[in-house]
This record gives structure tokens, C-alpha cells and sequence, in this order.
DNA sequence: GTACTCGCCTAGAGCGCGCTAGTAGAGCGC
DNA sequence: GCGCTCTACTAGCGCGCTCTAGGCGAGTAC
């Protein structure tokens, strides 16, 4: 910086001002700094910066990878993050690096708010970072929480999902389930009262599962297995999200059971996947894009904000109808 | 940490040594220091810290956000750049933000060393980087270039591949490529060479594409299509990567196309995508862990010992038969 | 006794910026 | 001519840490 101020022939506050965009510089000499900057490939030290200012003002978010709706949010937080001003700082757990480590890294850096995509932790540990640190927890509502959070309202997604499917003429409808994954509970929650609703409790049934694809195999071979000791295949399966539907659709499809002619799938996330699919895959729509404004859009007006009740923001998922459902057999 | 240092009577360098786990202080001091630390819950501000030492110990890794290959890599660099005692940033490449701004973000965060994995900048540019920091580009050489790169000998995995189908009796073996993606001019090239080996030069075909789920798709569409209108399809493919195989078997799958029965499919990279198909996909195996660790040892070596040559470490592949590759019809 | 080492500790400079207070000079009204 | 404002710029402190140079007392060698 003392470089640049020198060779342009000007102070270094004189630097510090035009590259923190404040007036108070003619253009001309703005447009020499810069020059000079470019030419002997000066960049401002975010460190230093960091520290002279006191204000990061960056953004870390907590991640995982393999997760595609996780990807689909950070796409969305980065613009939004950038026109408020803020950097973006990413941490991902992965095997041997749980979210602790990862919310360490983060705060280590200086992170003014954390982001938590779909977090796993208990909601104490979550409550006790909340009093550390501006937090957001996105997909996952932590109640009595000090932290901020953006979910769907996951009932109406259920909800829509099996109107849809009731209205199709289904009636053996089975649920794959998101174990501990975020939206899991009231997913679960939503799909028996919504089974009761249309008069098919005798039909409703919980095959346990997670957010991988591996689950929607595992699930797709015990429907399979079942079938080939006599029990009917359901007509329709709701599965825990996108990822599930995938694994579920694969295995099935394999074994040569034609969806949705056979049996319908409907996913949850509407992630990059189910646009992919030749058929496309029904499923409940999460506005990734909205969510992460909304996260961001979160964290900085609390810390603008000083700490005012923790907000919550219940979004409106959509049902997607594609090509994974259709009228049941014989209908 | 003045705060500290007062509380426990102790000079504030002395905290500061007792933080770096230093020798040059007694064993109850640095239990007192600790202690008093804990209790004011103070922890040391690594951006003051990285201003004062000149380091930041990070390593920068620049990815693309739903490519899970990149995901695999970037599992594998956390563990072995902590244990050369380094921090990790990410910054993804997505959406209205190129790997220029990617990049950027590293470097204003002070990375003494950039990874890239599958950069598709131009090799000049990659070059001019090369220049100003450490880089490593992950998945795609780049030759007379001031960097390190980690790649797989593309040759030899498609080699092989088309052996494998060779010998299964395939003729028609037809290559989907990977357009700019990494890795994808050799492989083409290697796809070719393989292919005449075989004498099977009449049945060349490269339909071109990139590393997307969609270009399976597009190209199964395009094989069926053309197989409506009396072309034969292929008896194998040989795609791009695992995304592309993916798609492709979607697509062909719900056109009653049985794998491999009617036809065969080769993915590459391995990546978690092959495991979790229902009967297993064929692949060239990409050891991703093994590349991540030479990408940061690479890194860490040459931030060590000056700038030695440019070294690029060319593993080998291998290929990972599972199910969706067999004998083509008819033999 | 002196001289030297060694373990434990401190003073204080400086890392690269941001920011506050302040200056120099031009333009303006009267 | 004076005082005023406004723009363009500068001096220099301080952010929270690391690190070098050095101090101080106890132990050891001769």
C-alpha cells in the first residue's frame, strides 16, 4: 500500500480511500492509484483490514458437501451476500469433520454471522453458538433458540404432495423418511395427519431413511423384496427429498417397474436433479434462491440490528408436478 | 488478550506464547493462563494473529459447486492440509461468479496457495496466477504454465475402458465427451487412439458434451432417437464422466433400454454417484483422496522450499468394473 | 568470587490497514 | 479584504497479535 501511495505520488490514507470507494479523491487521482495498484499487483489485505476496521463483514456458512440443495442455497447466498456488502466465507463438514470443526473454522476467520445449512447439532448446542455469534439456520427451525431461521413450511408441501396423489386415485401411499435430516419431523408429521385427512390411515406407512440416495435404494430393494413375498408395491411413495426419490427411482426402474405407470414418486427439495430427470421428477418445490436471500438478508440486519427476537421465516413450498405421477394402476 | 494478561498477572507476551503452545513458560502459568482465558472466553483473533506472523498457514481451494467429484476432493484435502497444520478456505465457482472472482476472494483472504480443481481458465491466465502465488490445478495439466498440477493419465483409464469392452466383444463403442471439461482432450484423444488399436476405426463416434447430467441426457435422447429412425444403437458408451453417465442411463432406462443387456456404460471419475447406483456403475476410478493429498503436499512444498520446477503428478486410474457393463447382445 | 548458561518472563516494535482530526487551497459572497 | 464553505488531500494513532532483544534470578563450573 505504502508502494502504490508512493509511486502514484499520494498518501497512503489517500489509497486506503479510493479503494474503500469513499469520496473524497478526485478521479483522476482514483483512476491513477488504481493504475498503479493494478500494475504492481497490489491488493488490499483482508486481514488487515479486518483488523484496522473491526468489521469483517463476512458471512461464514456451514455446509455439506454431496448435499445438492446445499449447493443450489449457496449459489444463492453468494449474489445476495455481495450486494449487501458482504464476503462469503464456506466451511463444509465431511467425514472426520464434524459441524463443530466447521463452525470453529468459521468463527476462527472472524465471521460476523453464521449460516448453518441443514444443521445436525442438537438445538443446545445450536441455542448456546446463538449467544456467541449472530446465527441463521436454514431448513431447520430451532426453536427457543437465540437464532434466526428460514424453513419451508414443510406441512403444505406434504400436504399438497399427498392431495395430489389422493386426487390421482392413490391410496397405498408410503413415506420414505428423512431420519434426522432437516424438515424430517414435520414432514413425517404432516404426511400422517394429511393420510388421515383423506381417510387412508389403514394405508399409512413410515419406511425409515435419510437424505441420501442410498436410502431410496435400500427402501426401493425392501418394496421389491416385500412384492416377491406377496405384498402389493404401493401405488405411490413420498420420499424424505430429492436425493431419496433418485435412489428409489433407479432401483425400481431397474427392476423394471415403470414409474410413474406402476407407481408414483414425489420428491422434496426441487434440487438440480429433478429437472434432470428425462421425466422429471414431481416434487415439492423449496425455493433455494429465496431462502438464501432471506438467510442472508437475516444475519445482516441483526447485525445491523443489534439483537432484536429471533425471526423465523416460514416460506410456502409448491408442488411441481412432473413427470413421476400419475394415476394409479388400473385407474 | 490484554484482558488475560492482566487477570493472570502475566505479561500479554505471555499469553501469546502460552496460545502458540511455546516453550518459555512454566507449566502453571500456562494453566493459570488458560484457565483465565476460558473464563473471560477469550480466543485469539486469527486475523490479528496472520497480520503479525506474515503467514496465514491457509490454503485457498477454488471448486465448483454441484460437481461431486469436487466434493470427493475436497474431502480429502481438509484432513491432510490439517495435518500439515494449514486451514482450508473454500470459494466456489457458480452462477454469476467465474473463477476470476473465485480466485479473488482467496487471495484477498491471503491463501499462500491456491487449488484449483478442474480450472477451465485459459493456461495463460493460469500462468499469470502461477506468477503472483502458489497454484495447483487439480484434474487438468497445464503445461509451460509456473504450476503444479495433479491429474489421472487419462490414456491409460480409457485404454483400459475400451479394452474392457473390447474384450466383453463390443464394437460399436461410442464416446460421449467432456467438452472444456478437465481431462476431456485427452481422453477423447486416448478414446480415438484405443479404439483404432482395436481396429475398430469404422466404428468411431465421439457425440460431443460436457460434464453434466444433461449431455447424458441429451445424448440418450439423441442414440434413441436416432435408433427410431433405423440407425442401431451403440452396444457401449463411453461418457464423459459419472454425471453424464448417469444421465444417459436415466434416459435410456426409461426407454426400456436394459443395462447392461442392451447396452453397456462406462463413467469416469468414480465419484459417490458410481457406488449408489442400484447395480453399480462401471467407471475409470479417479482416486480422489490420493489427488487431494499430492495437490496439497504439492502446495505446502513449494510455499517451503522456494519455487522449485513445476511438478505434475500423473497417477494412475483404474478401471472399476461393477454392473452396468457386460457382453453386448447377441454374444 | 566471577562467568556462564538456562528457564521464565517482559518491553516494545511493527504487521497493513481504517479512521479521525486536521491542513492547504480554491471558490464565493459581501 | 475577510470569513466562509467545500474539495482534495495528509499525519499519525491504534486494531490484536507475533517476535526479537533483552532482563532477572537460580544453578553450575572453575
Amino acid at each position: 500500500m505504502a508502494d502504490v501511495a508512493e509511486r502514484a505520488g499520494v498518501s497512503r490514507a489517500l489509497v486506503s480511500i479510493v479503494f474503500r470507494d469513499q469520496p473524497g479523491a478526485s478521479p483522476q487521482t482514483r483512476d491513477r492509484v488504481l493504475r498503479v495498484a493494478d500494475e504492481i499487483g497490489y491488493r488490499p489485505d483482508s486481514a488487515a483490514r479486518l483488523l484496522a476496521r473491526g468489521r469483517s463483514r463476512t458471512l461464514g456458512v456451514m455446509f455439506t458437501l454431496h448435499q445438492p440443495f446445499h449447493a443450489d442455497l449457496v449459489e444463492g447466498i453468494y449474489p445476495e451476500a455481495e450486494r449487501l456488502g458482504y464476503d462469503v466465507l464456506l466451511s463444509a463438514t465431511a467425514q472426520g469433520r464434524d459441524e463443530t470443526k466447521a463452525v470453529e473454522a468459521l468463527l476462527g476467520h472472524r465471521c460476523e454471522a453464521v449460516i448453518l445449512l441443514g444443521p445436525d447439532a442438537q438445538p443446545a448446542d445450536i441455542d448456546a453458538l446463538g449467544h456467541r455469534t449472530v446465527v441463521v439456520s436454514v431448513g431447520r427451525p430451532v426453536p427457543h433458540a437465540r437464532v434466526d431461521s428460514v424453513h419451508t413450511a414443510e406441512g403444505k408441501g406434504v400436504r399438497q404432495a399427498i392431495e395430489h396423489l389422493a386426487e390421482l386415485g392413490h391410496r397405498r401411499i408410503v413415506h420414505i423418511d428423512g431420519g434426522r435430516g432437516p424438515g424430517s419431523v414435520e414432514r413425517r408429521r404432516a404426511y400422517r395427519a394429511a393420510m388421515r385427512r383423506h381417510g387412508l390411515e389403514p394405508e399409512l406407512r413410515v419406511i425409515p431413511g435419510d437424505h441420501t440416495e442410498r436410502s431410496g435404494i435400500d427402501a426401493g430393494r425392501l418394496l421389491l423384496d416385500e412384492r416377491d413375498h406377496g405384498r402389493p408395491l404401493p401405488t405411490a411413495v413420498l420420499a424424505g427429498n430429492d436425493r431419496c426419490a433418485m435412489g428409489l427411482l433407479m432401483t425400481l426402474t431397474r427392476a423394471g417397474v415403470e414409474v410413474p405407470r406402476d407407481l408414483s414418486v414425489v420428491g422434496y427439495d426441487d434440487s438440480h436433479l429433478s429437472h434432470l430427470m428425462p421425466i422429471g421428477l414431481t416434487t415439492v418445490r423449496q425455493d433455494a434462491v429465496l431462502m438464501a436471500e432471506y438467510a442472508v438478508r437475516f444475519a445482516v440486519e441483526r447485525l445491523g440490528s443489534g439483537a432484536p427476537e429471533p425471526r423465523e421465516a416460514v416460506l410456502d413450498p409448491k408442488l411441481t408436478v412432473r413427470g413421476t405421477s400419475g394415476p394409479p394402476p388400473g385407474v
